[in-house]
DNA sequence: ATAATCACCTGCTCGC
DNA sequence: TGCGAGCAGGTGATTA
């Protein structure tokens, strides 16, 4: 379900209910996740002030004296507020129960999720400290992505979606965003002009942030930590829509697979 | 170092 | 209606 303005969308949605509040207790009902959830994290948050939610790539951080706790929401992972008399649900494997009456709630049925820890500073963590940089930062730019890429033989899809490149373009948005920038997915990442970059850095800025805005995509039953759905799905122009027409020349939309993802582009429009 | 493939897990849809 | 096949928003680990 999530990718970057999917998590940022349930940070923001998450976030004034953590605001101030202090942990009573963390309650894991399932430890089986991507990784184990580390067994002594409910003595490290318990009776801990929060002191921030922040987001870095797809991993959400609760800071707490000492270290942070590490979300990620894997493939079908979702977090939401609670009160105390809400049902517990088959994959409801986390809750992390708050002194104001309210839970944040963890679900992730495919399990790929995951809870970690780090004392000190969270970007130290080994998951964390070789990322690239936010695609949102002045830091990411396609310059950047031109300089990275030169000689290198992979799809320019499977080099955005690259984690050392820049953080947080999943299949949705690397889709959307090579279609925009009018880039063949399938083209090699070091044959590409510097120019085609800096339009492909735009977009991708551009397809993140108007997501972000309108609250993700909804895709299955995605919700925001608020409980409300995203309205992104409406404007995505390629993904999800192999075979049909594209929505600039009405040719049909191809799709084939690159780097075990299913991809969609336009023979047309995009070369 | 780079590129390709595998692996983790459950649920849902599709074709027979 | 039942059943196996294939697919799904991610990404680290493993293999050449």
């Amino acid at each position: 379900m999530p990718e970057l303005p999917e998590v940022e969308t349930t940070r923001r949605g998450v976030s004034p209910y953590l605001q101030g509040a202090t942990i009573l207790e963390l309650v894991v009902r399932q430890p089986s996740l991507r990784w184990p959830v580390p067994e002594d994290l409910p003595k490290l948050l318990k009776d801990k002030p929060i002191l921030g939610i922040e987001r870095r790539a797809k991993y959400l951080l609760i800071k707490v004296e000492g270290g942070a706790s590490i979300w990620h929401l894997g493939m079908s992972g979702s977090m939401r507020v609670v009160d105390k008399a809400a049902a517990i649900g088959k994959h409801d494997h986390v809750d992390l129960v708050l002194d104001n009456g309210h839970i944040l709630r963890f679900t992730d049925p495919r399990r790929f999720g995951s809870l970690l820890w780090q004392a000190g500073d969270v970007n130290t963590h080994k998951l964390l400290a070789s990322l690239g940089p936010e695609p949102l930062s002045d830091e990411f730019d396609g310059e950047r992505l031109y300089q990275r890429s030169r000689k290198r033989k992979v799809p320019v899809k499977s080099f955005i979606m690259d984690n050392a490149n820049v953080v947080g373009v999943g299949n949705i948005y690397a889709n959307e965003a090579l279609f925009k920038a009018g880039i063949r997915p399938t083209a090699e990442a070091g044959k590409i002009s510097r120019p085609r970059y800096q339009r492909l850095a735009e977009e991708i800025k551009i397809v993140l942030a108007k997501a972000i805005e309108q609250g993700g995509t909804t895709l299955k039953d995605f919700v925001g930590g608020d409980g409300k759905p995203g309205y992104f799905k409406q404007e995505l122009m390629v993904y999800g829509r192999g075979g049909q027409p594209c929505l600039g020349c009405k040719k049909t939309l191809v799709e084939q697979r690159i780097g075990q993802r299913t991809t969609v582009f336009c023979r047309h429009c995009q070369r």
